[in-house]
RNA sequence: GGCCCGUUGGUCAAGCGGUUAAGACUCCGCCCUUUCACGGCGGCAACACGGGUUCGAGUCCCGUACGGGUCACCA
């Protein structure tokens, strides 16, 4: 049996097999997250495989631990593979580099048949600069194809030989210059390629490795994949990945393009640019479940009003046809309102165990419990990280305006205040049980008492207490929380700063 | 520049030849209310442009404009 019979016995055979295909580069995009939960879902949906792959050729690129980070990233957020590095599975090893025997007898059987040849053109004549300025000169297409048309034009046998002595090479693709290649893609539609503006894209580099282009056809056909998911910047690649199946005598998967995220019209999401990551989100108090819901939403629709899906829902109602083809930008007010809504859908206990480090950033003062914060929070939160600044007032009252007493929806004035201020005082100074009911009843007789509608003495007592105009929580449960002792300290020194005294 | 793709409110988006062109976010107003928020109600705001095809076009076709992608021994 030839090796390469061998390998097409090993392939497993399933209704749908899809794979995310990350390099390693020491985080996780937006987009990758985006795609990678859309294949995950078009596998699940139909009760397949999902499959992850490391696609780790390029060595200068490659960033220590980040296969890791790429799975924690997936188990963190619900995505789980079926296959793939530390678990296995029936065509291991999953990790490009660690493949890297299989892809030369691949490339060197298409030199055999004629649809690939090899390339003794020096590395270094068509080196890209990576250049950032606008107006590009004419000839920067730097074609480095009249330099490999020399290559191509060399027989087989002779090529064969140089190889054989030792002389350095790379293997190119052999684009044909006539004729046309259609690409069916399950979101993009028929796309035909003109073959000869198809370039000779290198398949093996001379260093051994596939590139990316190659790897991707011989490892997508190898694990059996059937649904091809990547982003929309490979499409225009597509015909020649066509053209390498077709030289296989391979099926080719079905492709499912999705479009890209951008920053804003002009722009794709960047790390560079300065644009999240999705461990950027996670730090900034992101839940995993709202940021996926979000991202599943931007540039798939489900056609209904509902917008909050968990994972479970989301592989039942996934529809590759609710893909989109344009691009769409990243709006990160909408993912605030995403992740208020997962917060507020969180029991109790839940959020004050996530937000616990959080809270404690802002008040040490241990004998306020966390639960306790957490409860007035919990309605008022859009993330995480916003949480010390709206409860720092707990530890230790601010400095604060005077004019916080004037509040004219309330009815109170410094005046007023000054009081309010002081019955208050009095009467929380006599007040037995020290818990939100009692001294909601309490601050409600006072309020009839002294004929003033409850905001007239709950307002010039919230400001007192937190310093604040904007707090989490209100008056009954900020004075609950701080205590008898706290909380007639910083009535009286608001009673002062009003010009009062006790 | 060549090739490919896209274009419905500020953003995400539904729409599949006949609709008052959904819904969500944002913003604004009102109600509720011990502040803000939550919740409830209401409002502002869109089919890029020009030609066809058709009784009828956001929906189909062709152009134009604008935007994006790609043209690396990167992925």
């Amino acid at each position: 049996m030839s090796f390469f019979d061998e390998m097409e016995a090993k392939i497993p055979r399933g209704v749908a097999r899809t794979r995310f295909a990350p390099s390693p580069t020491g985080y996780m995009h937006v987009g990758g997250l985006r795609t990678a939960l859309y294949a995950y879902l078009v596998a699940k949906k139909l009760g397949g495989t999902f499959i992850l792959r490391i696609e780790d050729t390029d060595f200068a690129r490659f960033v220590e631990g980040s296969t890791e980070i790429i799975i924690d990233t997936l188990n963190g957020a619900g995505l789980h593979y079926d296959e793939g590095p530390i678990i296995g599975g029936p065509v291991a090893p999953y990790t490009q580099s660690e493949r890297k025997p299989l892809y030369r007898p691949y490339a060197e059987l298409l030199c055999e048949k004629g649809a690939a040849y090899y390339c003794f053109c020096s590395k270094g004549h068509d080196v890209h600069e990576i250049d950032e300025e606008e107006d590009e000169p004419e000839a920067v297409a730097h074609s480095s194809l009249p330099i490999a048309d020399l290559c191509r034009e060399i027989n087989y046998a002779d090529a064969k030989k140089r190889v054989d002595e030792g002389e350095s090479f790379a293997i190119r693709m052999k684009a044909p210059k006539e004729g046309e290649t259609t690409v069916v893609d399950m979101v993009f539609g028929e796309i035909i390629a003109q073959n000869k503006t198809l370039d000779d894209m290198i398949l093996l580099k001379s260093d051994g490795m596939p590139t990316y282009n190659f790897a991707n056809v011989i490892d997508d056909h190898l694990m059996g994949v059937t649904h091809v998911l990547r982003g929309s910047e490979y499409i225009s690649s597509a015909p020649k990945y066509n053209l390498l199946y077709k030289a296989f005598d391979w099926d080719i998967p079905a492709y499912i393009t999705v479009s890209l995220i951008m920053r804003d019209s002009k722009n794709k999401l960047s790390k560079r640019r300065g644009d999240p990551t999705y461990e950027d989100l996670l730090k900034q108090g992101y839940l995993p479940e709202a940021i996926l819901n979000y991202v599943a939403l931007l540039g798939w629709s489900p056609g209904g009003e509902k917008e909050i899906f968990s994972l479970q829902e989301l592989t039942e109602v996934f529809e590759i046809k609710g893909l989109s083809k344009s691009p769409s930008i990243f709006d990160i007010g909408k993912l605030n309102h995403f992740n208020s809504e997962y917060i507020r859908a969180l029991p109790l206990s839940e959020f004050a165990q996530i937000a616990q480090e959080y809270i404690r950033q802002a008040v040490k003062n241990e004998d306020i419990s966390v639960e306790a914060i957490a409860r007035i929070l919990q309605a008022r939160c859009e993330k995480l990280s916003d949480i010390p600044e709206k409860i720092d007032f707990f530890d230790t009252l601010p400095e604060y305006d005077q004019q916080l007493y004037v509040h004219k929806k309330s009815g109170t004035d410094e005046s007023i205040s000054l009081d309010m201020l002081s019955a208050a005082y009095s009467a929380l100074a006599e007040l037995s049980n020290w818990t939100n009911d009692s001294l909601h009843n309490e601050f409600i007789a006072l309020a009839e008492r002294q004929a003033v509608k409850n905001a007239t003495l709950m307002w010039p007592v919230r400001i007192a207490v937190s310093g604040k105009a904007v707090t989490p929580g209100g008056a009954v449960e900020i004075c609950a929380i701080l205590g008898r002792e706290e909380t007639l300290k910083r009535i009286s020194s608001g009673i002062e700063k009003l010009g009062g005294g006790i």
